[in-house]
Formats: C-alpha cells, sequence, structure tokens
DNA sequence: TACCAGGTAAAAA
DNA sequence: TTTTTACATGGT
C-alpha cells in the first residue's frame, strides 16, 4: 500500500528527518531521503518508508507500507494520521515564525530552518519511557540503553530478511522482569519507574494518550508529577515529544540550557529560571522555539 | 583514574 | 524542612 500526504505548507522534509540521520537500520532512521520505522497498526505491525514527493512550499510525501499481513483500510487511515502527528505534519509553521520575529536571534533561526517542523514518537508512552531513560545520564548513554530495550522486548517484524524492531508496548514492558529491565542497562530505581508505569497503563489507571486532548498543560505536568520517577523535566520532555504540546519547553534539560546560552548567554552555564525568562520572547511555541536553538547550536550555525 | 552526563527519590542532617 | 547522596554506563 502506498500513502500521499499533504503536509500543511511550509514543510522541509528533509531538513526535519535529518536528526534521525545516523540512527538503527533496525529502528528507526534517516539514510538517502528516505526514512523508515515500524508503526503499529490494529492487529499488525508495518513498515513505512516515508520520502518526499514535493516542495517545501507545496510539500507531499510518498509513504510505502509494507507488512507481513494485509493491511486493512482502517490500517491506513490509523497510519496517516500517525504520520501526521509524527512531524506535526498538520501544524502551520507560519504563525510560529509570525511569533517569533520580534527576537534577533530566533528571526535569522527560522529564516535559516524554513520548513523545519520537530518530530514525535507514535506513543505518549513510547516518548515518556525515553525521557525516564535519559534522566540524568548522556544521551549517548541513553540511546544506547534505548536499543537495548527496544530489542530486547520489542516485536520484531521480518520482511525481505531484514529484521525491524517497534517500541515494546505498555504490555511487554509490564509482562518484563525488574531483573530483565536492569540487565539492559537501567538503574534499579528506573527499571522500577519503567515497570510501574507500563502496570499502571495496562492496568488502566494511567491514561497517556488521554493527555493529548487536554487543553492545560500546567494541569497536566502537576498529574504527571505525581507519578513515581517523574518531575517536571520528564513530564514536559513527555509532552513536547509525545503529545505534540509545541508551547512546553523543557526548561531544566541540561543539554537545551547549553544551546539558550549558547546564543544568548555566551555559553555561560545558566539556570532554568533564566531559561525560562529568555524563552518568555518566544511567544507560544516556547518548545518548537526551544528545539529550533537546539538545531542551530547543534549544526554551530551563526546568527 | 576520576568525573561528568539532557534528574529523581530517598536518606541524612 | 532542607541538604546530601546513590544511581547506570560510555566517553574524556
Amino acid at each position: 500500500m502506498r500513502l500521499r500526504i499533504k503536509p500543511v505548507p511550509p514543510f522541509d522534509f528533509h531538513l526535519s528527518a535529518t536528526i534521525f540521520a545516523g540512527g538503527d537500520l533496525q529502528i528507526r532512521t534517516y539514510e538517502n531521503g528516505t526514512y523508515w520505522q515500524v508503526l503499529r497498526a490494529q492487529n499488525t505491525l508495518v513498515l513505512i518508508t516515508i520520502s518526499s514527493s514535493g516542495t517545501v512550499d507545496n510539500p507531499e510525501l510518498s509513504v510505502e507500507l509494507q507488512s507481513n499481513e494485509e493491511i486493512s483500510n482502517n490500517d491506513g487511515k490509523l497510519i496517516d494520521e500517525i504520520i501526521r502527528s509524527l512531524f506535526n505534519l498538520t501544524f502551520d509553521l507560519t504563525a510560529f515564525y509570525e511569533e517569533v520575529k520580534n527576537d534577533p536571534i530566533l528571526s535569522k533561526l527560522t529564516q535559516r530552518f524554513r520548513g523545519l517542523k520537530s518530530p514525535t514518537t507514535p506513543t505518549a508512552f513510547e516518548a515518556l519511557v525515553d525521557s525516564i531513560i535519559e534522566q540524568q545520564i548522556s544521551l549517548n548513554v541513553a540511546h544506547s540503553i534505548e536499543r537495548t530495550v527496544i530489542k530486547t522486548f520489542g516485536d520484531v517484524l521480518t520482511l525481505d530478511g531484514h529484521l525491524y524492531y517497534a517500541f515494546p508496548t505498555p504490555y511487554q514492558l509490564a509482562r518484563a522482569t525488574i531483573g530483565q529491565l536492569r540487565n539492559c542497562g537501567l538503574s534499579l530505581r528506573k527499571a522500577e519507574y519503567i515497570h510501574d508505569i507500563s502496570k499502571s497503563v495496562v492496568g488502566g489507571e494511567l491514561n497517556l494518550e488521554s493527555f493529548r486532548t487536554h487543553a492545560h498543560v500546567e494541569e497536566i505536568i502537576k498529574e504527571l508529577c505525581k507519578i513515581r520517577g517523574i518531575g517536571v523535566w520528564t513530564a514536559e520532555l513527555t509532552m513536547l515529544r509525545g503529545m505534540n504540546k509545541l508551547e512546553v519547553l523543557p526548561a531544566d534539560d541540561l543539554g537545551l540550557r547549553r544551546n539558550i546560552s549558547h546564543y544568548y548567554c555566551k555559553n555561560r552555564r545558566i539556570t532554568s529560571e533564566e531559561a525560562r525568562r529568555i524563552a518568555e520572547r518566544w511567544g507560544k511555541w516556547k518548545g518548537l522555539a526551544g528545539f529550533y536553538v537546539l538545531i542551530g547550536a547543534r549544526l554551530r550555525v551563526d546568527v
């Protein structure tokens, strides 16, 4: 099956997907203009392969769907929705660009990265588990642990002799033992957090997806922070990366604070309060603005 | 070798 | 109530 998706312009697929370049070939990566990963349909795993068939101002994505089962029309619709969410395709960047135009630094970055949309995970659960894994340790170590968790507990799709892994479901992580989770490199604490949260999701006490349609960001943070293992940093990162909450800036984040300081404070170490104060000038979508700053700093773009 | 890395909860003071 | 410590592991 093949889908054609029309993102809201402007959208630069190459620029937006480049952050995944060099990713694990069996999980999710972007190479030679092509992005791929496994998504979960109703009853089957589907490998999606996305490439651009349009331009920044008239964007169109061409998506190939492959599975070992038949892909129903409903599955096609579901996957279509997930892909729109994956790159925030229905978000209108022109409104964001208007919002930050009075800040000279972001003005420059948005011109340089016109069409850049921030990526999300297919489920809020995945963003939450990733965020817990990424607490305190370097991203390098965290990503290695994430890959191990995915390949240990996630379902595998075999196509043409190639293996592709899907992120584990709450059920799969709830069923895992603490010992198995620790063997992936997780600390005892983090193994417990992830295990507990997975059990709550399976049991129905915690519905992470329901927060997506919840408008009051501060209330979501308050709710998430009641859960053992989740602080403000984890809640905010999960919302930005897993619930399409582009207004949320994870200001406690060490790396993001470094990136903000690179442009606004001459690389001096800044507090999260200082970061939030600087973000005041970015208007409504502070999380997306932070993403532009992050990408700018990573690509060493001068302003 | 020691120390740090995109935090958090629990122990100690 | 406030401050200090333990935690996993790869890189420097």
